[in-house]
Formats: C-alpha cells, structure tokens, sequence
DNA sequence: CTTCGTTCCTGGAAGC
DNA sequence: TGCTTCCAGGAACGAA
C-alpha cells in the first residue's frame, strides 16, 4: 500500500523520466478514477502541457504543468504510475496513457480501481484531504509541541490518531503499526493519555521509521511499485507489521494482532505499554 | 463538536 | 477439486 515513503520513492522514480516532457495525448479507460474535471475536460485540457515538476505532499503525487494547471494523484490501495518505453508491452490494469514527447508512456495502473486523479487550474477545485493535511514527518512543524495539544483531549486510539492525515500527513497501516512498536506504545491507548515522553518518543519514532522507509525505497508487500516498476526493500526490516504471531523482535514472545478502528493492528502486549 | 462504522473494489488466501 | 467467504485498506461519508 503506498503510503508515505512508497509515494516519496514513486516521486523520485517518476521525475527524471517525465519532467520537461510534453503530453501529446491522454487516454483516460476508466472515467470514474477522474475526480475533476470530467475525464473529457481532463484529457483535453492536459493535452499540450509540459511537466514542469513532480512533486509531493501526503500521500499525494502532484505533477506540475507549464499552464499553472496541477495533476494531482492519490494511489490509494493499489495505484501505480509507471513512466516506461512505448516499445514495451503495457502493464496490467492499465487504466489511463499519457503519451509523452519523446516516446515515453506513463501509465496509471490500478488493481481495485481506488486511485483518484485531479486537474486542478487557479484553485477550480478544492480537494478536502489534500488541503486539510497535516504537518509533514521529517520537517520542521511537525513537532512534539505541535502534537501535543492536539492528543491532549482526545480519547481515539494513539493508532486511529497517527493515522489521521489531518494530524500526520503520509502515515498508513504499516508505518502506524511500525511507529507505535518502536515507541513502545500500545496501538489501543487512548491518544490523550499519553505522556509529554511518550509523545516525544512519538514523534521521534514516526520520524525514525519514515526516513528509513524512505531509505529501503517503500514497503513492498503486495501491489506496490515505483516509477520504474520496482519494488522496496523495507519490508525486510519492519519490526511488526505481518508478523503476528511472530517473536517479537525485542523480548521474543508472539506478536499480538487485534482490530483497531477497523484497521488489522499488530503489536507487542509486552514491549508497547 | 468528536468518534465510529460502512462503503468503494479486486485478487488471493482460507475454509468447507 | 472447486466453490464460497473473508480479508486487505485510504479516505469520504453518514450516523451516533
């Protein structure tokens, strides 16, 4: 699942093959993946532009053009983009082809079809998850001072907040899990109970986790692939996530599973307090 | 206001 | 073996 690192790496893969290139024709095969505009004014108005930039936020891909218009792209579940040669074959569930210039094909690829995709020109649109996230892992905002007071009268599950984009933006299933099992807190612990130490360890393990996962260029456990078609490396190293019933990578007792706002949780009963 | 459950979708695994 | 059922999960949405 793509969440924060895996969008980093797709970002980083994608760039180099398309940025300066121009779209010289787009093909949308599923209409309904095109939030705004119509999947028409879509293919119409991207037609002729060039990339200027690829760009991040979230979990949010965001392609600049030289018209000032912005693609901005969330992979959800299963979304791929994928920038190859229009000599190879294309990939499966392909669902949208942007030919570009120079007889490169970037592809929008989905298994279970949950991607969104927005042609956003002077602000024509307002995209509630995209504008209301929250601070980035890594950067100067997010912060123990920052997440502090906003834990402090919560009594959702520390899981359920870490994974509110509009409190962390970029975080998902794996790397929530992957946090609270280095920070040694229990996924079920109401957010405002926990200590101005366990939120500073918090926010040192969220940061921990996403730089390495970042590092190991994403988690690849099922679908997910970078620009090239690639997968990560990090799942070699999660600690939790996948492992229930598994020896805990500390004290050696089985991992723990349980459901946590709906979500498949695995944690250490005895390591996460 | 906050919090929680449901829904979208497909493929793969588990169960009978 | 072959069918059915369940599960995976990001985030919008409606309900409590």
């Amino acid at each position: 699942m793509p969440e924060m690192p895996e969008v980093e790496q797709v970002r980083k893969t994608l760039a180099p093959h398309i940025t300066g290139k121009k779209i010289t024709a787009v093909e949308v095969r599923l209409p309904r993946l095109i939030k705004f505009p119509s999947a028409e004014e879509f293919a119409g108005r991207l037609t002729g532009r060039t990339i200027t930039e690829v760009g991040r936020r979230g979990k949010y891909l965001v392609l600049h053009t030289d018209s000032g218009s912005r693609l901005i792209v969330h992979l959800r579940m299963t979304g791929a983009l994928i920038a190859q040669s229009s000599d190879k074959p294309e990939p499966p569930y392909a669902k949208i082809k942007f030919t570009l210039s120079d007889g490169v094909i970037m592809w929008f690829t989905d298994i279970r079809t949950f991607g969104t995709l927005y042609l956003v020109t002077d602000g024509d649109y307002y995209i509630e998850g995209y504008e209301t996230l929250g601070p980035e892992p890594l950067s100067g905002d997010f912060t123990p001072a920052y997440l502090q007071p906003l834990a402090a009268g919560s009594r959702r599950a520390i899981k359920s907040f870490i994974l509110d984009q509009t409190v962390i933006a970029g975080l998902g299933n794996i790397y929530a899990d992957e946090c609270l099992a280095l920070a040694g807190i229990n996924p079920m612990r109401a957010a405002g109970s926990l200590s101005a130490e366990e939120i500073d360890a918090l926010c040192r393990a969220v940061n921990t986790v996403i730089a390495q996962g970042i590092k190991n260029r994403g988690t690849t456990f099922r679908d997910y692939k970078d620009g090239e078609g690639k997968s990560g490396e990090n799942q070699k190293y999660l600690l939790v996530y996948g492992r229930g019933g598994k020896p805990c990578k500390s004290c050696g007792r089985p991992l723990a599973t349980a459901k946590v706002g709906g979500r498949g949780t695995t944690y250490c009963e005895f390591c996460q307090k």
